[in-house]
DNA sequence: TGCCAGGCCCTCTTTAGGGCCTT
């Protein structure tokens, strides 16, 4: 983990995959992701893979994304292994990152990489800091907090950047209504793994620091 | 044949159960 590096400089990201897990023979299809330095996207990094396996029918409606789509699309190793290029010395962040995390690090082993940052949650962020929301589906936040829509949810892309939206939405209000400015990374790691109920005490100990 | 994810979080809890969230 780059743990010093700022809280808005880092990438954003989304699989879409054919199933839950990778321990049960499922593979990544879509990557979606946008890097962002100050808050601000100066990249994005957008591919469809072919995953050598079918894709459940149950998937290709919930994304969009069929057979045929992947059929010319490279190779999962060849998209992860630039994938890995662009997200080499920053941190990651993804809703419900624990879900990402495992497809991400199944893939990179079936390359021999090994991702070293961190990768924080806007899930768990979300519900310690955006206190009220009726849901934290990606989707629901977005709508509750009004916050820049989606073209299209479940598509890698879409769902990253409405992921980064969320993220920055925490920091915001982090900097809005508790007045703490200048969080880095693992400032946010910090309260996304701390109980609840000690959160408001972690976000006072930082404003008194 | 039967099974089929897993971690977080809340509560009518903690020797547990079930909903949420991701595809």
């Amino acid at each position: 983990m780059l743990p010093s590096s700022p809280a808005n400089t880092l990438v954003v990201f989304d699989f879409e995959t054919t199933g839950m897990s990778p321990d049960s023979g499922d593979r990544i299809i879509e990557v979606g992701a946008v890097k962002l330095v100050d808050g601000v996207v100066v990249a994005q990094f957008s591919q469809l893979m072919n995953p050598g396996i079918g894709i459940p029918l149950f998937i290709q409606n919930l994304t969009g994304i069929n057979q045929a789509m992947v059929r010319e699309a490279p190779k999962n190793q060849q998209v992860m292994a630039e994938f890995f290029a662009f997200i080499e010395g920053f941190n990651l962040v993804a809703h419900n990152a624990a879900f990402d995390a495992k497809f991400l690090h199944a893939e990179f082993k079936r390359i021999k990489k090994s991702f070293a940052g961190g990768i924080g949650c806007s899930l768990l962020a979300a519900r310690r800091v955006l206190t009220g929301a009726p849901s934290y589906k990606l989707g629901e936040l977005i709508e509750h907090f009004k916050l820049p829509r989606a073209a299209q949810y479940h598509r890698a892309l879409a769902d990253a950047e409405a992921c980064a939206h969320v993220w920055l939405k925490v920091l915001s209000s982090l900097e809005e209504d508790h007045g703490v400015t200048g969080l880095s990374f693992g400032h946010l790691q910090a309260l996304s793994q701390k109980p609840k109920q000690q959160v408001q005490r972690l976000i006072k100990s930082w404003c008194e620091a």
